[in-house]
DNA sequence: TCATTACCCATTGACGCCCATATTATCCCA
DNA sequence: TGGGATAATATGGGCGTCAATGGGTAATGA
Protein backbone atom coordinates (compact mmCIF):
# COMPACT_ATOMS: atom_id res chain seq x y z
CA UNK A 1 0.00 0.00 0.00
CA UNK A 2 1.67 2.99 -1.18
CA UNK A 3 -1.02 5.50 0.76
CA UNK A 4 -1.87 7.03 4.23
CA UNK A 5 -4.62 5.24 5.69
CA UNK A 6 -6.35 4.33 8.86
CA UNK A 7 -5.60 6.36 11.95
CA UNK A 8 -2.72 5.57 15.17
CA UNK A 9 -2.79 7.14 18.72
CA UNK A 10 0.71 7.91 20.02
CA UNK A 11 2.36 8.66 22.86
CA UNK A 12 5.01 11.97 22.72
CA UNK A 13 8.13 10.62 25.63
CA UNK A 14 9.98 13.14 27.59
CA UNK A 15 12.58 14.11 25.38
CA UNK A 16 9.31 15.41 23.05
CA UNK A 17 10.08 12.04 20.03
CA UNK A 18 7.05 10.05 18.81
CA UNK A 19 6.97 7.54 16.79
CA UNK A 20 5.90 7.92 13.12
CA UNK A 21 2.93 4.60 12.85
CA UNK A 22 5.14 1.95 11.37
CA UNK A 23 2.42 1.94 8.47
CA UNK A 24 3.40 5.64 7.68
CA UNK A 25 7.06 4.51 7.66
CA UNK A 26 6.63 1.80 5.51
CA UNK A 27 4.70 3.84 2.66
CA UNK A 28 7.34 6.64 2.64
CA UNK A 29 9.18 6.34 -0.35
CA UNK A 30 12.46 4.12 0.15
CA UNK A 31 15.33 6.79 -0.66
CA UNK A 32 13.68 9.48 1.66
CA UNK A 33 12.64 6.61 4.65
CA UNK A 34 14.19 8.84 6.97
CA UNK A 35 12.91 11.64 6.16
CA UNK A 36 9.11 13.48 6.56
CA UNK A 37 8.33 16.81 6.13
CA UNK A 38 5.89 19.01 8.28
CA UNK A 39 4.29 22.00 7.59
CA UNK A 40 0.70 24.06 9.43
CA UNK A 41 -2.51 22.89 8.37
CA UNK A 42 -3.53 25.36 6.13
CA UNK A 43 -7.29 24.33 7.07
CA UNK A 44 -7.25 23.26 10.50
CA UNK A 45 -5.36 23.59 13.78
CA UNK A 46 -2.98 20.59 12.76
CA UNK A 47 0.44 19.67 11.65
CA UNK A 48 0.54 17.91 7.89
CA UNK A 49 3.36 15.70 6.91
CA UNK A 50 4.63 13.96 4.06
CA UNK A 51 7.22 12.80 2.14
CA UNK A 52 9.29 14.99 0.27
CA UNK A 53 8.44 13.65 -3.09
CA UNK A 54 4.69 14.88 -2.11
CA UNK A 55 6.22 18.70 -1.89
CA UNK A 56 8.03 18.40 -5.32
CA UNK A 57 4.23 17.90 -6.31
CA UNK A 58 2.55 20.83 -4.85
CA UNK A 59 5.55 22.89 -5.72
CA UNK A 60 4.31 21.52 -9.75
CA UNK A 61 0.59 22.79 -8.80
CA UNK A 62 1.92 26.50 -7.52
CA UNK A 63 3.76 26.77 -10.54
CA UNK A 64 1.05 26.30 -12.30
CA UNK A 65 -0.52 29.61 -11.02
CA UNK A 66 0.16 32.60 -12.81
CA UNK A 67 3.53 33.45 -11.52
CA UNK A 68 2.35 37.15 -10.88
CA UNK A 69 -1.25 36.27 -8.78
CA UNK A 70 -1.01 37.35 -5.18
CA UNK A 71 -2.25 33.65 -4.91
CA UNK A 72 0.78 32.48 -6.14
CA UNK A 73 2.53 34.45 -3.58
CA UNK A 74 0.54 33.44 -0.78
CA UNK A 75 0.64 29.63 -1.40
CA UNK A 76 4.68 30.08 -1.79
CA UNK A 77 4.78 32.08 1.83
CA UNK A 78 2.38 29.68 3.42
CA UNK A 79 3.49 26.48 2.23
CA UNK A 80 7.12 26.80 1.50
CA UNK A 81 8.76 28.85 3.95
CA UNK A 82 6.70 27.34 6.85
CA UNK A 83 7.95 23.67 6.00
CA UNK A 84 10.14 21.44 8.08
CA UNK A 85 12.51 18.70 7.10
CA UNK A 86 12.56 16.75 9.93
CA UNK A 87 14.67 13.26 10.10
CA UNK A 88 13.34 9.81 11.75
CA UNK A 89 15.88 8.20 14.38
CA UNK A 90 16.90 5.06 14.09
CA UNK A 91 13.29 3.66 15.87
CA UNK A 92 11.29 5.92 13.64
CA UNK A 93 10.75 8.65 15.99
CA UNK A 94 10.66 12.20 15.36
CA UNK A 95 10.78 15.34 17.11
CA UNK A 96 7.77 17.62 17.08
CA UNK A 97 8.99 21.72 16.56
CA UNK A 98 7.37 23.62 19.50
CA UNK A 99 5.98 25.91 17.24
CA UNK A 100 3.59 23.41 15.39
CA UNK A 101 2.49 21.98 18.55
CA UNK A 102 1.07 25.05 19.96
CA UNK A 103 -0.31 25.71 16.92
CA UNK A 104 -2.47 22.46 16.95
CA UNK A 105 -2.66 22.22 20.50
CA UNK A 106 -0.66 19.00 20.97
CA UNK A 107 1.09 18.56 24.07
CA UNK A 108 2.04 14.85 24.80
CA UNK A 109 -0.32 12.73 22.95
CA UNK A 110 -1.08 12.67 19.11
CA UNK A 111 -3.72 10.80 16.42
CA UNK A 112 -2.02 10.03 13.00
CA UNK A 113 -4.62 10.44 10.29
CA UNK A 114 -3.76 8.78 7.20
CA UNK A 115 -5.39 11.01 4.06
CA UNK A 116 -3.78 9.25 1.14
CA UNK A 117 -0.41 11.05 -0.15
CA UNK A 118 0.30 12.70 3.17
CA UNK A 119 -1.32 12.57 6.55
CA UNK A 120 -2.17 14.62 9.59
CA UNK A 121 -1.07 15.05 13.16
CA UNK A 122 -3.74 16.27 15.51
CA UNK A 123 -4.28 16.64 19.04
CA UNK A 124 -6.45 13.63 20.05
CA UNK A 125 -9.52 14.64 20.70
CA UNK A 126 -9.85 17.50 17.97
CA UNK A 127 -9.09 14.76 15.74
CA UNK A 128 -12.21 12.51 16.79
CA UNK A 129 -14.34 16.20 16.30
CA UNK A 130 -12.89 16.20 12.99
CA UNK A 131 -13.54 12.91 11.88
CA UNK A 132 -16.80 12.66 12.81
CA UNK A 133 -17.72 16.00 11.27
CA UNK A 134 -16.20 14.55 8.05
CA UNK A 135 -17.94 11.47 8.30
CA UNK A 136 -21.12 13.15 8.89
CA UNK A 137 -21.05 15.08 5.17
CA UNK A 138 -19.89 11.73 3.94
CA UNK A 139 -23.35 10.38 5.12
CA UNK A 140 -25.09 12.82 4.18
CA UNK A 141 -23.40 12.38 0.25
CA UNK A 142 -23.66 9.46 -0.14
CA UNK A 143 -25.27 9.39 -3.44
CA UNK A 144 -22.23 11.02 -5.00
CA UNK A 145 -18.91 10.05 -3.66
CA UNK A 146 -19.64 7.75 -0.27
CA UNK A 147 -21.48 4.88 -2.37
CA UNK A 148 -18.33 3.89 -4.34
CA UNK A 149 -17.64 2.47 -0.94
CA UNK A 150 -20.35 -0.25 -1.42
CA UNK A 151 -21.82 0.10 -4.67
CA UNK A 152 -20.75 -2.01 -7.31
CA UNK A 153 -17.98 -0.01 -9.50
CA UNK A 154 -17.37 -2.75 -11.98
CA UNK A 155 -17.86 -6.73 -11.66
CA UNK A 156 -14.71 -7.78 -9.69
CA UNK A 157 -14.82 -4.82 -7.41
CA UNK B 1 -17.91 -17.02 -7.83
CA UNK B 2 -17.11 -13.69 -7.29
CA UNK B 3 -19.65 -12.71 -5.00
CA UNK B 4 -19.68 -12.66 -1.82
CA UNK B 5 -23.08 -14.66 -0.71
CA UNK B 6 -24.95 -16.12 2.06
CA UNK B 7 -23.97 -16.04 5.52
CA UNK B 8 -21.53 -17.42 7.85
CA UNK B 9 -21.61 -17.64 11.75
CA UNK B 10 -18.30 -17.46 13.53
CA UNK B 11 -16.76 -17.59 16.65
CA UNK B 12 -13.87 -14.65 18.10
CA UNK B 13 -11.56 -16.61 20.03
CA UNK B 14 -9.14 -15.50 23.20
CA UNK B 15 -6.52 -13.75 21.05
CA UNK B 16 -10.02 -11.76 18.99
CA UNK B 17 -9.41 -13.60 15.74
CA UNK B 18 -11.94 -14.60 13.24
CA UNK B 19 -12.09 -16.52 10.43
CA UNK B 20 -13.07 -14.89 7.28
CA UNK B 21 -15.84 -17.85 6.11
CA UNK B 22 -13.91 -20.15 3.72
CA UNK B 23 -15.99 -18.89 0.99
CA UNK B 24 -15.39 -15.44 1.06
CA UNK B 25 -11.62 -16.16 1.16
CA UNK B 26 -12.15 -18.10 -2.29
CA UNK B 27 -13.80 -14.49 -3.41
CA UNK B 28 -10.78 -12.45 -3.12
CA UNK B 29 -9.22 -11.91 -5.93
CA UNK B 30 -6.09 -13.57 -6.43
CA UNK B 31 -3.53 -10.57 -5.99
CA UNK B 32 -5.09 -9.03 -3.02
CA UNK B 33 -2.47 -11.23 -1.39
CA UNK B 34 -4.86 -12.36 1.38
CA UNK B 35 -5.86 -8.58 3.00
CA UNK B 36 -9.30 -7.12 3.22
CA UNK B 37 -10.26 -4.02 3.97
CA UNK B 38 -12.81 -3.29 6.87
CA UNK B 39 -14.55 0.23 7.68
CA UNK B 40 -17.90 1.32 9.41
CA UNK B 41 -21.06 1.24 7.85
CA UNK B 42 -22.07 4.22 6.75
CA UNK B 43 -26.01 3.38 7.19
CA UNK B 44 -25.48 0.41 10.05
CA UNK B 45 -23.94 -0.08 13.09
CA UNK B 46 -22.14 -2.77 11.41
CA UNK B 47 -18.48 -3.48 9.70
CA UNK B 48 -17.92 -3.62 5.75
CA UNK B 49 -15.45 -5.63 4.27
CA UNK B 50 -14.14 -5.41 0.84
CA UNK B 51 -10.65 -6.46 -0.92
CA UNK B 52 -7.86 -4.19 -1.25
CA UNK B 53 -8.28 -3.90 -4.82
CA UNK B 54 -11.46 -2.31 -4.08
CA UNK B 55 -10.20 0.40 -2.12
CA UNK B 56 -7.45 1.15 -4.97
CA UNK B 57 -10.07 2.23 -7.08
CA UNK B 58 -11.75 4.57 -4.66
CA UNK B 59 -8.31 6.66 -4.04
CA UNK B 60 -8.19 7.22 -7.59
CA UNK B 61 -11.38 8.59 -7.52
CA UNK B 62 -10.38 10.68 -4.44
CA UNK B 63 -7.46 11.80 -5.87
CA UNK B 64 -9.33 13.64 -8.81
CA UNK B 65 -10.31 16.11 -6.86
CA UNK B 66 -9.24 19.46 -6.58
CA UNK B 67 -5.90 18.81 -4.28
CA UNK B 68 -6.69 22.19 -2.29
CA UNK B 69 -10.69 21.67 -2.11
CA UNK B 70 -13.11 21.32 0.78
CA UNK B 71 -14.47 18.01 -0.81
CA UNK B 72 -10.51 16.77 -1.00
CA UNK B 73 -10.01 17.23 2.69
CA UNK B 74 -13.48 15.84 4.21
CA UNK B 75 -13.63 12.80 1.82
CA UNK B 76 -9.80 12.01 2.51
CA UNK B 77 -10.28 12.42 6.34
CA UNK B 78 -13.55 10.15 6.43
CA UNK B 79 -11.98 7.67 3.74
CA UNK B 80 -8.88 7.09 4.03
CA UNK B 81 -8.31 8.06 7.88
CA UNK B 82 -11.29 5.18 8.68
CA UNK B 83 -10.13 2.40 6.75
CA UNK B 84 -8.27 -0.65 8.22
CA UNK B 85 -6.37 -2.85 5.70
CA UNK B 86 -6.43 -5.73 7.24
CA UNK B 87 -4.26 -8.67 7.07
CA UNK B 88 -5.61 -12.50 7.26
CA UNK B 89 -3.33 -15.16 8.94
CA UNK B 90 -2.44 -18.28 7.32
CA UNK B 91 -5.32 -20.27 8.41
CA UNK B 92 -7.77 -17.03 7.09
CA UNK B 93 -8.19 -15.41 10.37
CA UNK B 94 -8.01 -11.63 10.98
CA UNK B 95 -8.39 -8.93 13.89
CA UNK B 96 -11.43 -7.20 14.63
CA UNK B 97 -10.15 -3.34 15.72
CA UNK B 98 -11.44 -2.39 19.32
CA UNK B 99 -12.88 0.85 17.81
CA UNK B 100 -14.99 -1.46 15.10
CA UNK B 101 -16.14 -3.73 17.66
CA UNK B 102 -17.56 -1.27 20.08
CA UNK B 103 -19.08 0.73 17.03
CA UNK B 104 -21.31 -2.45 15.65
CA UNK B 105 -21.18 -4.08 19.33
CA UNK B 106 -19.49 -7.41 18.77
CA UNK B 107 -18.09 -9.41 21.69
CA UNK B 108 -17.05 -12.80 20.85
CA UNK B 109 -19.20 -14.12 17.84
CA UNK B 110 -20.29 -12.49 14.34
CA UNK B 111 -22.42 -12.70 11.21
CA UNK B 112 -20.58 -12.59 7.89
CA UNK B 113 -23.21 -11.69 5.46
CA UNK B 114 -22.54 -11.45 1.58
CA UNK B 115 -23.22 -8.37 -0.18
CA UNK B 116 -22.45 -8.86 -3.41
CA UNK B 117 -19.44 -6.98 -3.95
CA UNK B 118 -18.21 -6.84 -0.37
CA UNK B 119 -19.64 -7.95 2.78
CA UNK B 120 -20.85 -7.02 6.42
CA UNK B 121 -19.88 -8.12 9.43
CA UNK B 122 -22.74 -7.93 12.24
CA UNK B 123 -23.48 -8.68 15.91
CA UNK B 124 -25.12 -12.02 14.99
CA UNK B 125 -28.73 -10.59 16.75
CA UNK B 126 -28.59 -7.52 15.20
CA UNK B 127 -27.62 -9.39 12.11
CA UNK B 128 -31.23 -11.58 12.01
CA UNK B 129 -32.67 -8.76 13.24
CA UNK B 130 -31.93 -6.82 10.01
CA UNK B 131 -32.39 -9.36 7.75
CA UNK B 132 -36.35 -9.81 9.61
CA UNK B 133 -36.77 -5.88 8.89
CA UNK B 134 -35.22 -6.10 5.37
CA UNK B 135 -37.20 -9.19 4.28
CA UNK B 136 -40.46 -7.54 5.64
CA UNK B 137 -40.04 -4.37 3.77
CA UNK B 138 -39.38 -6.30 0.32
CA UNK B 139 -42.90 -8.32 1.18
CA UNK B 140 -44.69 -4.96 2.18
CA UNK B 141 -43.22 -2.99 -1.06
CA UNK B 142 -44.08 -6.12 -2.77
CA UNK B 143 -40.60 -4.99 -5.03
CA UNK B 144 -39.84 -6.26 -7.79
CA UNK B 145 -36.45 -7.57 -7.09
CA UNK B 146 -37.96 -8.65 -3.71
CA UNK B 147 -40.27 -11.43 -5.48
CA UNK B 148 -36.91 -12.25 -7.95
CA UNK B 149 -34.75 -13.24 -4.85
CA UNK B 150 -37.56 -14.94 -3.01
CA UNK B 151 -38.48 -17.12 -6.14
CA UNK B 152 -34.72 -18.15 -6.48
CA UNK B 153 -32.93 -18.24 -3.68
CA UNK B 154 -35.16 -19.91 -0.92
CA UNK B 155 -33.13 -22.82 -0.40
CA UNK B 156 -30.15 -20.52 1.53
CA UNK B 157 -32.35 -18.18 2.89
C1' DT C 1 29.91 25.19 28.68
C1' DC C 2 25.30 24.14 28.41
C1' DA C 3 21.46 22.58 25.93
C1' DT C 4 19.73 20.09 22.41
C1' DT C 5 19.86 16.24 19.38
C1' DA C 6 21.73 11.71 17.63
C1' DC C 7 22.79 7.14 18.65
C1' DC C 8 22.55 3.07 21.24
C1' DC C 9 20.44 -0.47 24.05
C1' DA C 10 16.55 -2.23 27.12
C1' DT C 11 11.74 -3.34 28.13
C1' DT C 12 7.12 -4.57 27.22
C1' DG C 13 3.17 -5.86 25.05
C1' DA C 14 0.85 -6.94 20.80
C1' DC C 15 0.76 -9.45 16.84
C1' DG C 16 2.43 -12.79 13.20
C1' DC C 17 3.81 -17.30 12.41
C1' DC C 18 3.55 -21.94 13.26
C1' DC C 19 1.67 -26.31 14.77
C1' DA C 20 -2.15 -28.89 17.08
C1' DT C 21 -6.89 -30.22 17.72
C1' DA C 22 -11.81 -30.11 16.86
C1' DT C 23 -15.49 -29.92 13.88
C1' DT C 24 -17.76 -30.09 9.62
C1' DA C 25 -18.14 -31.30 4.82
C1' DT C 26 -17.00 -34.43 1.02
C1' DC C 27 -15.89 -38.55 -1.10
C1' DC C 28 -15.64 -43.36 -1.98
C1' DC C 29 -16.72 -47.98 -1.78
C1' DA C 30 -19.29 -51.86 -0.17
C1' DT D 1 -27.61 -45.62 -0.24
C1' DG D 2 -25.27 -45.76 4.19
C1' DG D 3 -21.42 -45.16 6.72
C1' DG D 4 -16.72 -44.94 7.47
C1' DA D 5 -12.53 -42.77 5.52
C1' DT D 6 -10.58 -38.45 4.13
C1' DA D 7 -10.11 -33.69 3.37
C1' DA D 8 -11.19 -28.95 4.39
C1' DT D 9 -12.41 -25.62 7.63
C1' DA D 10 -12.82 -23.54 12.16
C1' DT D 11 -10.72 -22.96 16.49
C1' DG D 12 -6.98 -23.11 20.17
C1' DG D 13 -2.54 -21.94 21.95
C1' DG D 14 2.92 -21.44 22.21
C1' DC D 15 6.44 -18.62 21.07
C1' DG D 16 9.43 -15.49 18.50
C1' DT D 17 9.55 -10.99 16.36
C1' DC D 18 8.66 -6.32 15.90
C1' DA D 19 6.71 -1.84 17.07
C1' DA D 20 6.20 1.54 20.61
C1' DT D 21 8.28 3.45 24.42
C1' DG D 22 11.94 4.62 27.95
C1' DG D 23 16.31 6.19 29.15
C1' DG D 24 21.59 6.68 29.25
C1' DT D 25 25.43 8.79 27.02
C1' DA D 26 28.14 10.66 23.26
C1' DA D 27 28.23 14.10 19.64
C1' DT D 28 27.03 18.62 18.04
C1' DG D 29 26.52 23.41 17.86
C1' DA D 30 25.42 28.17 19.60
Amino acid sequence: MNLFVSQFFNKIDKKGRVSLPSQFRNTLPKKSNNEIILFKSLKFKSIEGCSSERIDKIADKIEELDIFSDDQDDFATSIFSEIIPTKLDKEGRFLIPENLKLYSNISNEVTFIGQGHYFQIWEPQAATERQKKSRERLVREKRTLGSILTSSMNKNG
